[in-house]
DNA sequence: CTGAAATTGGGACAATTGTCCTAATACGGT
DNA sequence: ACCGTATTAGGACAATTGTCCCAATTTCAG
């Protein structure tokens, strides 16, 4: 790996184990085993990391939702495997909550330009939900139903951070999963009458 | 108000906006007009600042919530009223998200000694809600319901913040209330058969 | 092999950080 | 009026910050 992808690598760590703003140039430097002078070479500024982490985290998340859409799976199959994602994630969303999230709050605090940008990871997540629940035929209540369940995935990783509580997260993904259930059962009811 | 109360609200509106770690002595001094000396006369470090704020909040907090409890309402009512924070802070809300979470979030990640503190916040929100649902007789669930409520305000704060959108934040709050309601008419129903 | 380009290390730089000290002023009880 | 305490201002302090420079070393095409 070539030392601007491991500088990247290490840089996304560190900013969502200790945040944007506490993680500084000699941090990252130290981490990777490299002088800052090196360093600098490969960054100018800070903002330059910041954006090289966070295309990095929208790469991946892309390539991640992408393999998940061409796999068998249906749709709700699909959007429970991105519920999960709490539940395999888990310990280091109680240690550090969700990547996505501290990341946009942080940068919005901090009046960041880059801010839209860590709000794009939210969007890729919320245009692949949005399309589940089209496949599974809720129309023009996708949108909305994309954003109800990136909002309670975002509100259980803040609490069962707070609270360290891993039962707390177990039990609020399986009421998800119930409320799913629900959802399409309620749709394909529709769809009968 | 006091030179010391001063600091406290200054460093409370700061830290809400700006986060704790980007907020510093010079900032908070400036803002309140008064020299670093002075400062430093009444909050030696900055932890000592992170704990008055805190504990002014968690007065202030249960100060609201005393008041919510005491009038007429029925728990139901008091419930909505708790939600529809979400609604009366929603400009806020949108620039900074929740007072309560992106503190714990920051603190989390900093590893910082007042997290557990900062999580108190949440731990008097969560049996004041669990006191309304007690009340509202659901029993041993309340805890897990006053959670849900939590969680699910959370989340909502997160992405109205991440998007600055409000009518997402209309549109949850709705869904919330419904929510509530639908538990409510689940209750009655288990209790007649 | 050679020379140019890319990479690396070791600092320098001003600015800011949290912390602390001292001297001056304001205040309150006697 | 006086004295001790509380408050305030102004700055000193080492450490760290992001940024930048320059001299070595490595890499690699010709």
């Amino acid at each position: 790996m070539s030392t601007r992808d491991r500088i990247i690598e290490t840089a996304d760590h560190l900013f969502y184990q200790q945040g944007f703003e506490a993680t500084s140039f000699a941090d990252i430097a130290a981490a990777v085993g490299i002088s800052r002078g090196n360093f600098y070479h490969h960054f100018k500024t800070k903002d330059d990391i910041l954006d090289a982490v966070i295309n990095q985290r929208l790469a991946n998340t892309k390539q991640m939702l992408d393999r998940w859409e061409v796999s068998g799976n249906d749709p709700a199959e699909r959007i429970r495997s991105f519920i999960h994602i709490l539940i395999v994630n888990g310990d280091k969303i109680r240690k550090f909550g969700c990547p996505v999230g501290t990341l946009s709050s942080e940068l919005a605090k901090l009046n960041h330009a880059a801010q839209s940008d860590a709000a794009g990871l939210f969007t890729l997540f919320r245009t692949w939900l949005g399309r589940q629940f089209v496949a599974l035929g809720f129309g023009g209540q996708s949108d909305g139903l994309a954003m109800h369940v990136l909002a309670r995935s975002q509100g259980v990783a803040t609490l069962a951070n707070a609270f360290d509580d891993a039962g707390f997260l177990k039990s609020e993904v399986d009421l998800m999963c119930d409320w799913l259930d629900q959802q399409i059962a309620g749709l394909t009811q529709t769809t009968r009458s």
